[in-house]
DNA sequence: AAACTTTGTTTATCCACTAGACAAACAAAA
DNA sequence: TTTTGTTTGTCTAGTGGATAAACAAAGTTT
């Protein structure tokens, strides 16, 4: 019958006790006294809150810190190794897995790659990959807090995979098999999403807002961060950019669209276009993005333009983002970012050129540099937020 | 140095507070008791906080109401005419001004049009137009609650009006200038945000949260409901999407890119095409829009292939939105609203051709109720909330 | 050594919400 | 008509969390 959420001081409780935690979370090492002065909570209220955080061993105090004329203070740490979380990218051909403590640092991570697997034979494999993790995870309080995965396909808000046309997947259930074998909250999430997350927590992303991350790879992937947090639209699909039409009546697109922009910027581009310029490979093999990486590092004209040409088509693509969203920070993130050094420019010229002057304003053009680890460490981030709020709940019903 | 808000008693009160007076908005007429069950606040919590909104006249209680088995409800109502607030939409070559009460039902209105004036008759056209509707204005407690203005350009979000090209301004602080005069708190809007705002709280998305409101004038904007409220982007610029590129490499823009979506699905671009087409007015006048759909009404195949044409670009662009935003609904509003019937057809072809399945899920097209006083509404509107909230800042203080 | 600062705890007080008692007003059944 | 039960709205006591202010401990400065 409860509508709305009411607001009474069990919520305030709550919502003061996050407040502090957050503010551990980011400022660390930090007094009690400094905690009361940042966030405006009395000193006494401030102190009674650390209490219950030091019980709940989320938090530990350390040594005193300096003085600053008078009694040393006490300093407050994030106990980041209170509990683990798993994230894990599952990519079109491979696998990558990390253990992450509550701060995100990366302690034990593995890759596996593979070619043309079947559902079943991932599925394995993603087993496979999580017990391996577990199996390093340390001691702690918590143990693993949950299990995150990301995928290159649209996901609905309660988790299933619609949509993964590179895997050849259609209405998944992944959420529900994990959560059976491991009894852990799972979260599946697109790959753009986590890593736009990824970025937003540990990544170049840190500091902005108003963030849209771009996740270049075989397709083109979107991520929003809107008001610093992420927007998953209506039922989960937003940030379908790849197709974008950006040329009415251009070529046809295997969504049924024409003209989308992911046939003209994305890495599967770089490739065919590659081909058609005439450029080979190594003994017969197919060129890959590494190869063209190669070949540009070795100055080669040619495969320097094909950058050229992908940066541009992407800046074309940007500036469409730009005029929708009025974006604080782009990120350009997954594997194209490796090719930094070449599309730059291109990029940035499309910009300067066709962007109004008032939408650059205070915009930044980032590259990634979480790199290939974005996703994996954005879905790790998800569990952990989650474990937090759990926890708000839990204590709620004490 | 107060960096964060913090939860207290005040707070607490504050929203439930809010919360009362909003259940009473929307679902009046309403008992306390039925309030108390629909918000999940404590009956007595609830007699407390309506007593004191009918001390500020901001309620009032109406006769008993139907038993339900027991003792009588007495029946609560929103005073609707507790105040005032103006919304004035300004044109390329029209002004509209509407005076509506806390409601948002128009109490009087007018419109005047005019042609290429400079902005200091504009300026003095606006003046003449609030002067009329405060001379219109009922008694009431809190009289006018604020001056609301939308208009056709980029404004910062401290109201500055940074860019409106077919008005030929630029920089105008109008804000300074009316709120100076008149002494109330002036609110200035992006046309299509004020369109898309108004659209929700008044007309056809009453009942959605993620919302893309779609203003097909002379240009196109694009207004954005994210997750129930206005999303404005990082200094306000969002929705841009007239000038997003749907053709690379296309006709020139005055913006400075190239095969922007507003050269090819706006009402200039209707117009332009018509001409084209070998359409000719009555007398040497000009080809309008309005002309056009006379052409239309009488069954003139060619007027309506240019609709068809139209119709189809737009659903152009709007695939591009879905894929971005996955919204529960798109709203067609503003002038070309009127030529409903002929682009419905197109446009929703695009839509089934080239949109995926679970896109389309639970995906509303409409076209707007309050056509062209979507954005007099909506600014109108914005000046209501803005009185709640300052009523809430000033509690706070006592 | 004295005076001042800073830190963190403790105490008393305040304030909003809740639960539950209560009275008034009404409907339905006996 | 009387009785019983329900609904509505008010009132009172009690709870829990925040605040302000006092205080002790541990520093620095003069």
């Amino acid at each position: 019958m409860k509508k709305t959420r009411t607001w009474n001081q069990h919520v305030v409780k709550k919502e003061n006790k996050a407040l502090v935690l957050n503010t551990i979370r980011s400022r660390s090492p930090i007094s009690r006294a400094d905690i009361a002065s940042m966030t405006g909570l009395n000193k006494g209220t401030v102190s009674s809150l650390v209490s219950e955080l030091l019980g709940e061993q989320l938090i530990y105090e350390s040594g005193p810190g300096e003085s600053n004329g008078g009694r040393r203070p006490v300093m407050l740490l994030f106990n980041q190794h209170a509990g683990f979380s798993i994230g894990i990218d599952l990519g079109v051909n491979y696998l990558l897995g990390v253990l992450t403590d509550l701060e995100g640092n990366i302690c034990h991570e593995k890759i596996v790659k593979f070619k043309d697997l079947s559902y079943e034979e991932i599925e394995l494999k993603l087993f496979e990959m999580v017990d391996y993790l577990m199996k390093h995870t340390p001691e702690s309080v918590y143990g693993i807090v949950g299990i995150g995965i990301g995928v290159p396909g649209t996901v609905s808000k309660s988790g299933e995979i619609l949509l993964a046309p590179n895997l050849g997947w259609k209405n998944v259930d992944l959420k529900n098999v994990m959560e059976e074998k491991y009894k852990l909250p799972v979260i599946i999430e697109n790959e753009a999403n986590a890593g736009a997350y990824g970025e937003k927590q540990f990544g170049v992303g840190k500091d902005f807002n108003h963030i849209i991350y771009v996740s270049v790879g075989i397709g083109i992937g979107v991520g929003l961060i809107l008001n610093g947090s992420l927007y998953k639209g209506h039922h989960g699909f937003s940030g379908e950019l790849g197709h974008m039409t950006i040329e009415t009546g251009g070529t046809k697109c295997r969504c049924g669209n024409e003209g989308c922009w992911e046939l003209y910027a994305s890495e599967q581009a770089l490739v065919k276009n590659a081909e058609k310029s005439g450029i080979t490979a190594i003994q017969n093999d197919e060129i890959s993005l590494e190869w063209l990486i190669s070949l540009a590092e070795d100055g080669d004209v040619e495969a320097i333009n094909q950058f050229k040409q992908i940066g541009d088509y992407l800046g074309v693509g940007i500036n469409n983002i730009i005029n929708t969203f009025n974006p604080e920070q782009i990120i350009i993130g997954n594997r194209m970012a490796f090719a930094e050094e070449w599309l730059t420019e291109p990029l940035k010229n499309r910009m300067t050129k066709q962007t109004l002057w008032f939408q650059q304003q205070d915009l930044q053009i980032n590259f990634s540099e979480l790199s290939t680890h974005s996703s994996a460490l954005g879905v790790a981030a998800f569990s952990v937020e989650n474990f937090f709020l759990l926890d708000k709940e839990k204590s709620n019903v004490m």
